[in-house]
This record gives structure tokens, sequence and C-alpha cells, in this order.
DNA sequence: TTTCATTTGTCCGTATGTATC
DNA sequence: CGATACATACGGACAAATGAA
């Protein structure tokens, strides 16, 4: 219930419905026809992915993040789901796509992923507007995600899981961190062996927090910049 | 009250009391002497630093989040108080301390601070077990942090900001970029000019989100790596 | 400055649903 | 299957901040 109210909110928003004020709670409440907790707890989900201002006594503010790098990622809106501001034509290039076993994969030892795990891995080049900007390692648990097809990794990815295996992310742990390229990555995106770029590593994580998915993207852009919105749950 | 409680788990969990789950909710009730909503709320408020994992008809789980690399920054514990990993003497120097109007400074531009604001501004080094690991510029907002010496800046800034003017941290704004350093900075921190390093800005917001202070980190270590924590509110 | 209605913040009790064991 | 434990929703009460009268 208050997932959907939370869901439609932040669309209105998003749409500029409410430009500057959200309805007080009361109008809500009478909106959707739930109470009040029931709304409060829709809010909470919009404010914290900081959308909102709210001040007591006052109301429900909009918030009109401004990510001024033209090229910015905002890992604050959905867990898993980086949303590249003003993203025209995103495609991509699969350069593999196989199973392994996490034992064998340098960046599930670093996250201490059972090594007996077995995954899909998808590695590929992710394009904008036509250049590269991105070359991203990801993987899947077999566990929860039995099967992957090319179609179903060429189109988005976690819509084909949420429908499929119903599995979506409940939560993420994010890793920031600059690394140099080796003469392969450099080839592959078009840039030179030992320039260094920034990297996100990320661990998903489904119901129960259950692991399903962890990935490495290195970003071509040097100008890039990954923007996130911590907001603790009152404002008072 | 959830606040006070929070804390208290926090705590608990930190100092090991609490090792592979925590008491049930009832228990924890009975405890604190609370409703269960109450109590709710204040794991709402743990589970949210990725201190817990939530699972129904289990019940909740301590994360033993692991920060694999040496240096590395957690930014989702509190917002504002980015905190090393062993992080072992902690002192800093400062390089400039003065008071200047937002709309001289880049940052601010950067961030459409009010021009006609005036600001503290503390330019500082930051050292651990006496190496530089950061050049820190941050800014704090006369408006709302109307004094500052140099006994204040020395020790926990965000403690006495508490303590004297009732101020805290309730949002902030973090945005991870790399930057290439200037001659000064460079000099500044051991470095040559023209290298690269990642650069953390941060806007920090009190009551109502009121801006109070904003900054921008150089770090000196190529291989720092910064973290960060995403939960929904709910594991379903 | 004071008062007062509005609006959000906190807390309580209760009921029912759903996942786990 | 039953007991336990977390998830969701409702309704009510009072506190605290805001803003206008």
């Amino acid at each position: 219930m208050y997932h959907e109210i939370a869901d439609q909110l932040i669309q209105a928003i998003t749409n500029g419905q409410f430009t500057s004020k959200l309805p007080t709670e009361a109008k809500l409440m009478a909106r959707f026809g739930v109470s009040r907790n029931t709304i409060r707890r829709a809010i909470d989900v919009v404010y914290q992915q900081g959308l909102l201002r709210r001040v007591q006594g006052s109301g429900y503010y909009i918030n009109h993040v401004q990510l001024n790098s033209e090229h910015a990622v905002n890992l604050s809106v959905g867990a898993g789901k980086p949303l590249i501001k003003n993203a025209h034509h995103p495609t991509s290039e699969i350069v593999t796509f196989d199973k392994a076993t996490a034992g064998t994969i340098a960046l599930a030892k670093q996250f201490n992923v059972e090594p007996d795990a077995e995954v899909y891995r998808v590695i590929r080049l992710r394009y904008m507007d036509g250049a590269v900007y991105a070359l991203e390692e990801s993987y899947y648990l077999t566990s929860v995600v039995p099967f992957l097809s090319t179609d179903s990794i060429n189109s988005s990815i976690f819509d084909f899981l949420a429908e499929t295996f119903n599995v979506t992310v409940v939560a993420s742990d994010d890793y920031m961190s600059m690394t140099t390229l080796e003469s392969d990555q450099a080839n592959l995106m078009g840039l030179e062996p030992g320039d260094q770029r920034l990297t996100l590593a990320q661990m998903n994580y489904t119901k129960n927090n259950t692991l399903f998915n962890f990935s490495k993207a290195i970003y071509a852009d040097a100008k890039m910049s990954f923007y996130f919105h911590s907001a603790h749950l009152s404002s008072n």
C-alpha cells in the first residue's frame, strides 16, 4: 500500500505535478483513502530519496536537486539502478556472457562471496549517444537467478528479474574508488593504459538481504561525478 | 525517544553486545518500556545505517560490514561524519581560517549557495598517523554558526556545533569525483601537479534542511575507497 | 507580543497479514 | 499444524514548529 503511494508521489513530483510543495498529510489521506501512518510511511520513502524537505508546522517542500556536472550518476534514487542525467540512447555491447564459479573471480573474493557459488558473468561496454561511458562486469548468482538469456540482458535486466523471478533490489553496498587501467581495459574503452578512472563496485541484495548481484564498473569520463543523498528518518 | 533507543542499539552492536541477532521486538519493548511502533522506528534507523538484516518471521540479524580496503571511508554512518576505518591519531593542520562571502568561492557557486551569504572558511590538511591523507576546504554559514574559534575547529567541530548551537546534520548531499591536482594543492599534499585523486564534495543540512556547511576534500591516497550503504524502508 | 489555527513529529494501543521455524 | 516474529494498517492523543491574525 504505502509502496504504491510512494511510487505515485515520486511520479507526480518528477512529472512536475507538484512543483513547490506536497499537499498536506490530511489532503493526501483523503486522496488515497488511507490512514495518516500509511501516508507518512509513503512520504518517508520519498524523503529518503532526497526529493523532499520536511518542515514541521509548515509542510513538505520539493527538493530540486541539481546535478551540476553534465555527466552525473545518481546513486540514491534506486539501489542498483544508477541513473544518468539526460541518459539519451543508452546501448551496450556484450564482451563476455558465460557462467563461472565465484572462487575464480577477483571481485567475488574481494567481497567474500561464497567461493562455490555459481554465477552468470556479463561483461559489457555501455554506450551513451554512441560513445563509451563505462566498462562493466556484473555477476548474478544462479541460486537466485536460475536463468539468464542474451535477450534479457539486452533489455532492462532488473525489470526482467523483477517480472520473471520476483527479484528486486532491497539494499545495496556501494564502493567508490579509482583504478588504473590495464591495457585490455584501456583498449576496450579507447583509452590509454595507466589512465586513472572512477570505479563503482556494487553489491545488490534482494528480500531478506540475500546477495544476488555484484558488479564493478569503470567510467570512461574523467569528469564523471556520483551523487548520493543521505537523510535521517526525521528532520528534528 | 526512538533516537536514543537507536543510539543505544547501535552502541550495543558496535560494542559486540549483540553478535548475531537482535532481541525480538517484544523483548526490546519490555527492555525499553516503549510501544512496538517506537521500537520499530528505532530499528529503522539502525537498519538504514546498514547494521542489520531483517527477516520476517525470523528476526533481525547483525550485518558485519567489511570494508576490505585498508583506507576506507564510510559515508553511510552519519551524514557529515565520514569515518575512517582504523582511524588512529587523526590530527590536522590549519592552512587558512577566515571569513569570506559565498559569491567569491568557486565551490559555493557550483552549489548555488546564496552569493551574499557570509561563511567561515577553514582550509586544512588532515593527517593520519603523521601522514597527510586529505586536503579539505570547508565552509560554515555564519547565519547558522555565528561563532567559530580555532579551539573549536581543532577539536571535533561537529560536536562543538551540536553542543553550542544545537546544530546537527539531518541530511547531506555527497558528490564523488576525480580531480587533477593544481600545483599549490600538490605542494601542500606532497604530490605531483597533474596527479589525479578522489574528491568528495559535501553539503550538510540541519533542521528543516537548512544548509549550514559545505566542503570539498581531496584524498591523498590513490587507493582510498568510499563506502555507501543504501537500504529501502522495508525488506519485502 | 500574544493568540490561535494549521501542519508535521512522536507515541500509544490494537488488529490482521505473512514468513519462519 | 501451531507458535513465534516481523510487516502493514488503522485510529487516537498530545507535542512542537510555523505562520498569520
